[in-house]
DNA sequence: ATTTAGCACTCAGTATTAAAGAGTGCTAAC
DNA sequence: GTTAGCACTCTTTAATACTGAGTGCTAAAT
């Protein structure tokens, strides 16, 4: 559909675009030295790209940039993957480096680290808690009306919440039931607890304890908590620094967006495995106008955990970016697997 | 030190300056109706103000805006404590209206609301950690190599971390060892908790338990982990719509500092109990420039817990933001004391 | 001795105009 | 099919002038 020599114009243009944020001209194209014919050849070719939809001007008489399906097809068609270099690899691999246990902190530090490497903003979503599987649960009275009930997954997620201690309730019920509970729910998945406890449990409870039903409420209560994964950060103010936000109005809206986090919630979320690119308006997202979000999912084995994300004006370094969230994907997983596959 | 005619001046400057964002003019005063005489006789006294360094110019020919020793004098001497309305009263009282006993829930919903209020960007430092009082150890073995300690304090806090469980441990000795942590140092705040480990336990762990000290480290790092305590932040983006801050690199650098988070916490901490205003270059932060800080203090009882705190340009609504912290601390006090004192 | 009116002057902001530069589209020659 | 050339468009920048808000000072009025 595309002659050779106009999709070496067009991935010029990108290339270009991507580097200066400059619409690129005939002329300046002609000179470049991938390029042996005149600037009047490369007009004419110019002419069916737009036409063709690929490339757009933003005035009469400017240079062209690549438009939003001129990307797509860039996206999906032109790009060479980029070997990251050293300097990169072990930027990457310092994620791993300290022996960290703590998923979260993993999680943070690599939002950290790839904002810093891209100089975008990252968004890291948190591993789903709720496929996990119950270690154990406990609860800590604090004084006479409340207490704390504590989960444990078995990935280490700890979950807590307070709760009021009915007057009638006998302290040791509370070590009864907590037992009971933890016989027979360990292993359950939390969201499949919720049934489980009604189904099965609330009646053996009933058999021995007293005003159940309201402590067991706040336990439930507890599971339910994390219904959002927690969404992690990195270089949110770096939008500010690209030339296309420098309009009030668009970083208002998009800080606005990131600080509501349920935007972007939606927008991280409905994400297949592997690496997914959605560019401008494919976002369905008015504050994601002239942006795009390259998404990679990281897993435990099969089993998909979260995604990491990086967030950019459309003009934004494909290539650099999907090679980097591979490989940090790749790393993700297998350093996670390491640490909670129970072998 | 100043007539009176000159005060009602001044007052009558800073308050029509703060509602405009713009400098204030000699005509524009004397149509005021609270102002007698004549727009030069204002011009003459405005002169004096400025000789005495209370207002200044923007250029040669502008009218004044307060300076920061205006706003100084201002908070100081000038203010007049407003009544919060019915309105702005329900709105705070919101906070505390679903029963929750997260701690933390009620500080983040706080943040939220302040900066709702005031549309600046509300800070809350969250209550100190570490002169709670331990309630509970407890360790959740994961698998064979891994396990999570737990910590739970007198206010319900909770803190975990994973460790590495040494090859060479017996289970029953975690077992043995948590028994021995909990009797031992259950009462005793965190901060002494470290000495009192290394000073009295340790060595009666030494007698029962062998390789005790590996695992000891893992369960000293969890209670050291919460250094500083968190912050919660309300409204980041507001400072977008101040007219002061339609500019680029005063914005990044403000949000800059904020999301790094230091810097902020530097800024509160230091703070005494009560309200405190610090102005502009008060701050001693470049980035604080044209900014002012209000802080107030919320505590249970005697005990200092922790700080909310304001954000805005300096020309802000000195008078409604203090009656609101005021306001929102008594009420979190007493809140808190409610939920947390043993009685 | 204050207060006020009047006037010359300053400066930011806005609109107008002109000129320069980058780029296009089209046509005609190669 | 390719290229040189030219007229044309549109942005950007600078120069210019004008307006309006405001000041400072002086001299008159109170």
């Amino acid at each position: 559909m595309l002659t050779d020599r106009q999709l070496l114009i067009f991935q010029v243009i990108v290339d270009d675009f991507i580097q200066t944020a400059q619409p690129v001209g005939s002329r300046s194209l002609s000179k470049k030295s991938e390029i042996s014919f005149s600037s009047a050849t490369i007009r004419n070719e110019m002419a069916d790209l737009e036409e063709l939809g690929f490339i757009e001007k933003t005035h009469t008489s400017s240079g062209r940039i690549p438009s939003e399906k001129g990307y797509r097809y860039y996206v999906d068609h032109l790009l060479s993957p980029q070997r990251l270099n050293k300097r990169e690899v072990h930027q990457v691999k310092s994620i791993f480096a300290e022996r960290i246990y703590e998923l979260e902190n993993i999680v943070q530090k690599s939002a950290k680290i790839l904002s810093e490497m891209t100089n975008y903003t990252s968004i890291v979503l948190g591993p789903a808690v709720r496929e996990n599987k119950l270690k154990k649960i406990q609860i800590v009275p604090l004084n006479d009306h409340t207490a704390i009930a504590i989960i444990v997954t078995d990935t280490g997620h700890v979950e807590n919440r307070m709760f009021h201690i009915p007057e009638s309730l006998d302290p040791d019920d509370i070590e009864k039931m907590v037992n009971i509970l933890n016989d027979r729910l360990t292993g359950v998945s939390l969201d499949h607890l919720n049934n489980k406890i009604y189904k099965e449990v609330a009646m053996l409870l009933r058999h021995h304890i007293h005003h159940y039903d309201l402590m067991l409420n706040s336990i439930v209560d507890t599971i339910k908590m994390p219904a959002n994964e927690k969404l992690f950060f990195g270089g949110k103010t770096n939008i500010l620094s690209q030339p296309e936000f420098h309009d009030f109005d668009k970083v208002k809206g998009l800080l606005h967006m990131i600080e509501q986090e349920d935007g972007i919630y939606e927008l991280i979320r409905k994400n297949e495995a592997g690496i997914s690119v959605k560019i401008g308006r494919e976002n369905n997202n008015t504050a994601m106008d002239n942006c795009s979000l390259i998404t990679a999912s990281y897993s435990i084995g099969a089993e998909q955990l979260g995604t990491i994300a990086i967030l950019g004006p459309t003009r934004m370094e494909y290539s650099r970016v999907i090679s980097l969230l591979q490989y940090l994907s790749k790393g993700l997983s297998s350093e996670l697997s390491k640490l909670y596959q129970n072998e």
